[in-house]
DNA sequence: GTGCTGACACAGG
DNA sequence: ACCTGTGCCAGCA
């Protein structure tokens, strides 16, 4: 039988798990940790199926969250403690601090590798 | 099959 | 720091 989710999408929903609290991954590091299709197909991955994962640790290269999930995204950060930081000139704008937050999922082995 | 869209990344200007 | 164009790849009309 197949599998409802496509190839790679449980691996995704893997590693997002596996992110610990106040650290982050960007779209582009998760791609690349399970095989890379992009990091668009991240993106759609969990938009479909990430709502039971902490969908929050992941965002773009650039700290930010995606647009939609701006406000939530936030509050979670706030909440777990994440590294953040303000562009000077706009309090509103807070993004994630990456060189601080973001986590290298190379120390961690994946149940399909083990 | 063809073409557009998207919870992206990167290089330029 | 900002905006724009280009590259990628999977999903859907």
């Amino acid at each position: 039988m197949q599998n409802e989710l496509p190839d790679r999408a449980e691996e995704i929903l893997e590693v997002v798990h596996a992110i610990p609290a106040g650290r982050v991954m960007t779209y582009g590091d998760v791609g690349e940790r399970v095989g890379d299709r992009g990091p668009r197909f991240v993106g759609n991955v969990l938009r479909r199926f990430g709502s039971d994962e902490p969908w929050w640790r992941v965002l773009r290269a650039d700290g930010s969250a995606p647009p939609p999930l701006a406000d939530e995204a936030l509050a979670r950060w706030r909440a777990e403690g994440t590294p953040l930081r303000r562009l000077a000139h706009d309090a509103a704008d807070v993004r994630v601090d990456l060189g601080r937050a973001r986590w290298d999922a190379g120390e961690w082995t994946a149940p399909w590798e083990g």
